[in-house]
DNA sequence: GTCTATAGCGGGATAGAC
DNA sequence: GTCTATCCCGCTATAGAC
């Protein structure tokens, strides 16, 4: 029962966005902490008043990416649907999250594999535990989804934990290469996550060739 | 015609295996000369006296890396085979290179889009050129070995640009999970490289399934 | 709760010994 | 050609004003 009613989160998350944005273009150990107060407007003060440190500032932001992802991911997993759908549908579901929010896609990138061997606090350690926890629910359920699709029949047979690899990689590089622009509609980002997706799963090489190699 | 024959690189070469050893754990920005030079087992005097700067150094670790990607890549384009066949070959042996000579590989990962924004100097700017030419050109291969497959009718129609970009994405993605264990062997590795490509070409999608989404 | 001012230190780069 | 010593800037983090 958090007085002031509907729990404003009092600056917190638009220091999330700056930082998000600032890590976005030099990185953790290239960004400092006045970068980020400037993309927010403000001084170093602020960001201080509410994050204990640089790195517990970028855990929050990588930990904010890998719920979010989770979330999307296990609305689509719930749902109806064979298993390529639901295969479909997650990829999807990702592709936009990470075009909508590029700058937290980026650092979640860029933070999956900041050993932080530095992170001395417990406390810091426990996020970051909870933040590979994320990780590997999400890799679970897109594992899942693949052995169900094989058991029917659906989905070649594979090695579902090695194949998921490349596809969340081939995603994930997608903030190597994509940046918004102008004349992008939700139509447009639509198509590209589409062409994307229907890539991984379909593969590029013509279908009676798939037979022979296979 | 060199003295002292045999062109021998007078440390150089050190120099920048150490620096990219360094580079991949812990960032451009994140290491500093003197972790290279513990690395190296040396002091940074002698880096100093090679490399005029970090960002040069650095900047020679990618170019090297993007040259080898290039020449290995050229070597399969020219032989013979179908474009299938050199598709196939291209990417076993980026994904072999990867493997080999992961901490480069890393670098070019991060490199890729570090914008350098700092990098005054105009013979940096030069180098970076060199590199993204080199990419380009190896991206320009990949793609004109599709065009070429699809007009035989062998890849399934698709735009050749974007398509290039999961399928290097995906391969670049080993730079993330990909760690040289102890019981490798050259056959576990190729047979890795295998898995991963036959995925990028075949899709995951079953033959049948794959007709009907087409 | 956000500001200014500053402490303290790590690291890039250089000078000069050897 | 490599090492040691050092300059100096920039950045994290804190103290204290408002």
């Amino acid at each position: 029962m958090k007085a002031r009613g509907r729990a404003r989160s009092g600056g917190r998350t638009e220091i999330l966005d700056a930082a998000a944005v600032a890590f976005m273009e030099y990185g953790f150990a290239g960004t400092s902490i006045d970068m980020v107060a400037d993309v927010l407007g403000s001084t170093k003060g602020k960001i201080y008043y509410h994050f204990k440190s640089k790195t517990n500032l970028y855990l929050d932001v990588h930990r904010e990416t890998m719920t979010a992802y989770i979330e999307a991911i296990e609305e689509v997993a719930k749902g109806a649907g064979t298993p390529l759908e639901k295969l479909h549908g997650v990829l999807m579901t990702l592709a936009r999250q990470i075009m909508e929010r590029l700058p937290y896609a980026k650092v979640a990138v860029e933070g999956v594999d900041m050993h932080m061997s530095r992170s001395t606090t417990p406390e810091q350690r426990a996020v970051l535990r909870e933040i590979i926890d994320l990780r590997d629910r999400g890799e679970a359920i897109l594992v899942g989804i693949i052995e169900d699709g094989m058991a029917q029949g659906l989905l070649r047979p594979c090695n579902p934990r090695l194949i998921v690899k490349p596809m969340l990689g081939a995603l994930n590089w997608m903030t190597v290469w994509y940046r918004p622009r102008p004349e992008d509609t939700p139509e447009s980002r639509e198509a590209l996550a589409e062409t994307l997706v229907d890539y991984l799963l379909n593969g590029i090489a013509a279908p009676h060739r798939a037979e022979a190699r296979a």
